[in-house]
RNA sequence: GGGCAGUUACCCAAGUGGCCAAAGGGGACUGACUGUAAAUCAGUUGUCAGCAGACUUCGGAGGUUCGAAUCCUUCACUGCCCA
């Protein structure tokens, strides 16, 4: 690949947020590129994760994916784990402040972490770090110096944080050392790049940097990724708005979630998660366009390519198949949990001991709404003796077959 | 430190003594239509009970009252203004 190839690459499914500061990171990109290649030496990139959760989502993912990019342009990546900064908490893109963790947490969560990104980076040929190894070394007037590079009113017209000043709600001080702590990451790794999501603009092109330059640096080229959307198309994935496409959550699965996102993001979705070059992109979306592509058509190849990703060609194939049979052609599927019926059970007692309804009184609601068939019969009532062996299914998508 | 306002179900948000299990919106769930898409339509959305009814819930604790989300006391948390 050429270097304008490379960096069209690179810049796939980046989201400025405003068309000069995108040309300048372009520019600095290929820039660097160039140099790296004089120079005959890869390019240092990193991205940091906050080991705040262990559920992984596909969202998560969209920077280990540019990552990977790097990593097969032969580029020196790190995961640098945020232990330190995680112990502080982003207050970017939240509306409220985020419970800080114990070190016992971070250092469980890091691990799961890692397992579930190894599914998309190289893991031969990534550098794992963690933050401490320098933060936990600062000293308070480190940090004061640190402080004088930025002045309140940036971070006050950080857009999350203005939106909550607006919204009269709380500010924490210590929301505010986090961008010098993660802009120090990038000066103490001498980093070339730093990939992030939009939510980190202020801290990589602000902070990072920033102080690289004021400790004498060259500042970092920023690669920001736009945000994917969730199983709804609009909002962002994240796991309390409830529209995330877990990672950990078996091929068939992954699949069928990704084949229910609407059609508008399906190249969204490409651009972001997938292993497709820019051109195999553009192609799929003219010919979406034209009619030459069927959506669902189109929506199916995309699932496969992503669930492939994590799941590998074999165990994507299997869902396909098992999607086209339950779900196009209504047949039941050939993998369900199986159940051992007890004497005596009800219905409503069977559909509650295998957790398909949470209590009592939504098992009730789900029968009065005909929402629970046994071998394709709508039962009416719950509180009858279970009839006879077979293919429960509650709503659309949960099956059990009863023994 | 002082003054004022606020804390309601998954989220936002109404409700200022009985008509409140608590308006409205969002989300979620079910059904119809479909391509498990979107859009649309209908319904549901505290728990237990086959209607009736009972129980728990409105930041925490205590109190007034026949009766409280609503009044009082106190504690906790948040915002605004003043210092």
């Amino acid at each position: 690949m050429n270097i304008d190839e490379q960096v069209e690459l690179l810049m796939q499914g980046t989201e400025y947020g405003d068309e000069d500061l995108k040309k300048a990171m372009t520019n600095e990109l290929r820039q660097r590129l160039m140099d790296a290649e004089k120079e005959g030496r890869p390019l240092r990139v990193y991205c940091g994760y906050d080991p705040t959760s262990t559920d992984l989502h596909l969202g998560h993912t969209i920077t280990m994916r540019k990552l990977r990019q790097f990593q097969d342009l032969g580029h020196e990546v790190t995961f640098l784990i945020g232990s330190y900064t995680a112990l502080v908490g982003d207050p970017s893109d939240k509306n409220k402040a985020r419970p800080i963790l114990t070190e016992e947490q971070v250092a469980h969560n890091a691990q799961t972490y890692a397992e579930q990104a190894f599914r998309v980076l190289d893991q031969s040929k990534t550098k794992i770090r963690y933050n401490g190894e320098w933060l936990s070394k600062l000293s308070l007037v480190d940090l004061i110096r640190l402080g004088q590079n930025f002045t309140v009113q940036q971070f006050l017209a950080r857009e999350n944080f203005a939106n909550r000043l607006e919204k009269g709600e709380a500010i924490y001080l210590h929301e505010t050392f986090y961008a010098l702590m993660q802009g120090y990451d990038a000066v103490a790794m001498q980093t070339d790049v730093q990939v992030g999501g939009t939510d980190q603009l202020f801290n990589i092109i602000v902070a990072g940097r920033k102080l690289q330059e004021a400790l004498g640096q060259r500042p970092l080229v920023g690669i920001i990724t736009g945000i994917l959307p969730g199983t709804d198309g609009v909002q962002r994935m994240s796991k309390s708005t409830g529209n995330i496409v877990p990672i950990n959550t078996g091929a068939e699965d992954m699949y069928g979630k990704l084949m229910s996102i609407p059609d508008m993001a399906m190249v969204k979705y490409l651009r972001l998660a997938s292993r497709w070059t820019p051109h195999e992109i553009d192609v799929f979306e003219r010919d979406l366009a034209s009619g030459a592509l069927h959506p669902r058509d189109a929506k199916m190849k995309m699932s496969f390519e992503i669930t492939s990703i994590f799941y590998g060609d074999a165990e994507a194939q299997k869902s396909q198949d098992a999607f086209i049979k339950t779900f196009q052609q209504k047949e039941v599927p050939d993998e369900m949990p199986e159940y051992e019926l007890k004497s005596g059970q009800t219905v409503l007692d069977v559909v509650l001991d295998a957790k398909m309804a949470v209590s009592k009184s939504e098992a009730r609601r789900l029968f009065d709404q005909k929402g629970v068939r046994l071998d394709g019969e709508t039962i009416e009532r719950g509180d009858v003796p279970f009839p006879h062996p077979g293919v429960l299914q509650v709503g659309k998508r949960k099956f059990l077959r009863v023994k």
